[in-house]
RNA sequence: GAGGUUGUAGCUCAGUUGGUUAGAGCGUCGGAUUGUGGUUCCGAAGGUCGCGGGUUCGAGACCCGUCUUCCUCCCCA
């Protein structure tokens, strides 16, 4: 009896190429880590469901995907509650463990269990999958690989400074021709609404205004009505809409738009810190933009807001990340200010894939195959093999004499970079036949300086 | 969670108003070719037409359900 092949919806399974591909990504971005002062945690998979509820917002409890309960701990399930049809109770009786979400919550979790482990501020970074129970779509997945750096225990905003060059240096190294930054803060969002007389409508201002770019002026004016937000209220965000220029310019623009908003101005001063202090220094390849627009739904961020969009591409944003003052809060450790980012490996490895970026190397698999010409012949390429890889060199031999068209096509299909030929002649001469599989070049080598030839250029 | 869309060979897809034994290209395997792969030629294998039910003398095609694909919304990496 055989069973279809099948995956859930929205994984993958990843071929040799794709998961040297991968690797090159994950290496890029780890090297960078590292080199900003970052160390790495790993966390489990899966959390206490009480850890991650709640902590995304109303809609983010439907994106975790939950475990059920096994054995003995089904008879927990609250029949009661389902009677009641009081789904979210049932479904916490049946379930005490959830897939995590994201790094950052089970990370601010971390980060409270073990104060008295670590120093402060404490940098980590943290590559590991991530699951929504969301439905997949273009660069989309539901089960996928985020990397992330965040800083926690200081509200200085040199890591903003840092995280802005740690993204363009990431992904100019990933050789991403052409990307934007794009930054905002909570506190001018926040201005915005305290300006406009909305204060308590700060969110639902906030979440409208990020989807300007998808549904323009008017469907942004008619969901911030159909969110009760006040005529007079829309009438002073209005000329947000229009809102262009450099970033000098929205500064100024801004500056008088929030002149009477404490938090706003305090929002502009940290922004311009961050902005001034990036041009001095300057950057590889990325555009830093502030974009007023950005507001990006997780509710926890308090400062600094970031998003990373590549230029050319129909893909939704690569990085994310910004600055929440009280994430570990939830968990009882008050005034603790983290900020952190975050890449998205999967979306970044579709946008290089799209735009043929990756490095020849990396489908290239295994150097050297020794053909298989029969028992005497193939003793001595495992000796040759044994010298080799010592060295460093990946190589092999031909399991069987087969015929050498097959073994050839073998070479061929394996993607190696170097075939030897080691037959009856080759074996009285003691050379070798070198043939370069790209060129097609064949040349002859001397039996013990083959551990000699340069295999990587 | 809402709306739309898709499903036929390993892959990409044909398949007429419902009518005999469901096709092609690519790929795979074998041969032409017993020391040379990617090109060429010949041959072969490979399908419960997503799954379940219904209509019909007859269903790959029509109807219902379900799963899946891709897209829009929500939200996000």
């Amino acid at each position: 009896m055989s069973q279809k092949p099948a995956i859930p919806k929205g994984t993958r399974d990843f071929l040799p190429v794709e998961v040297a591909r991968r690797t090159y990504i994950f290496d890029t971005i780890r090297k960078a880590f590292k080199t900003y002062g970052f160390e790495p945690i790993e966390t489990p998979s899966f959390e206490l469901s009480g850890t991650l509820l709640g902590k995304y917002g109303e809609e983010g409890d439907r994106l975790i995907f939950r475990i059920l309960n096994s054995g003995e701990k089904m008879k927990k399930a609250d029949m009661e509650a389902l009677a009641q049809e009081n789904l979210p109770r049932f479904a916490n009786s049946l379930s005490e463990k959830a897939l995590r979400y994201d790094l950052t919550v089970p990370f601010a979790r971390f980060v409270v269990q073990h104060q008295n482990d670590i120093a402060f501020p404490f940098k980590r970074y943290q590559i590991q999958p991530v699951w929504r129970a969301d439905r997949p779509q273009h660069g989309r997945y539901q089960e996928f690989f985020q990397c992330d750096a965040d800083v926690v225990g200081s509200d200085s905003l040199i890591y903003e400074l840092d995280f802005v060059q740690l993204f363009d240096e990431v992904l100019t190294d990933l050789k991403l021709p052409s990307f934007t930054i794009k930054i905002n803060n909570r506190k001018i969002l926040s201005g915005i609404a305290e300006v406009s007389g909305a204060a308590d409508k700060l969110v639902d201002i906030t979440v409208a205004i990020d989807k300007l770019d998808k549904i323009g002026e008017e469907g942004v004016v008619k969901e911030l009505e159909e969110k009760g937000v006040t005529a007079t209220a829309i009438e002073r965000i209005k000329p947000l809409f229009t809102f262009t220029g450099s970033n000098a310019n929205k500064l100024e623009m801004m500056r008088t738009f929030l002149a009477s908003s404490e938090i706003g101005i305090k929002g502009i001063e940290e922004l311009s810190f961050v902005l001034d202090q990036t041009a001095e220094i300057g950057l590889k390849r990325a555009e830093l933009e502030f974009d007023i627009t950005l507001a990006r739904g997780l509710n926890y961020y308090t400062g600094a807001i970031f998003e990373v969009k590549a230029n050319g591409v129909k893909m939704g944003s690569i990085c994310g990340g910004g600055r929440y003052d009280d994430l570990t809060g939830l968990f009882g450790m008050k005034g603790m200010s983290g900020v952190g980012i975050s890449f998205g490996a999967d979306r970044i490895y579709d946008v290089l894939t799209e735009l043929e970026l990756f490095p020849e190397e990396t489908s290239k698999g295994l150097t050297l195959l020794f053909v298989n010409f029969g028992d005497k012949e193939q003793a001595l390429c495992l000796k040759l093999v044994r010298q080799l890889r010592n060295a460093n060199v990946s190589c092999e031999v031909y399991p069987t004499n087969s015929k050498l068209q097959k073994q050839m096509k073998y070479a061929n299909d394996r993607n190696v970079k170097y075939v030897a030929l080691i037959g009856e002649n080759e074996l009285q001469n003691g050379v070798v036949q070198l043939k370069n599989m790209s060129s097609g070049e064949q040349l002859s080598v001397a039996v013990d300086q083959l551990v000699d030839f340069e295999w990587n250029v």
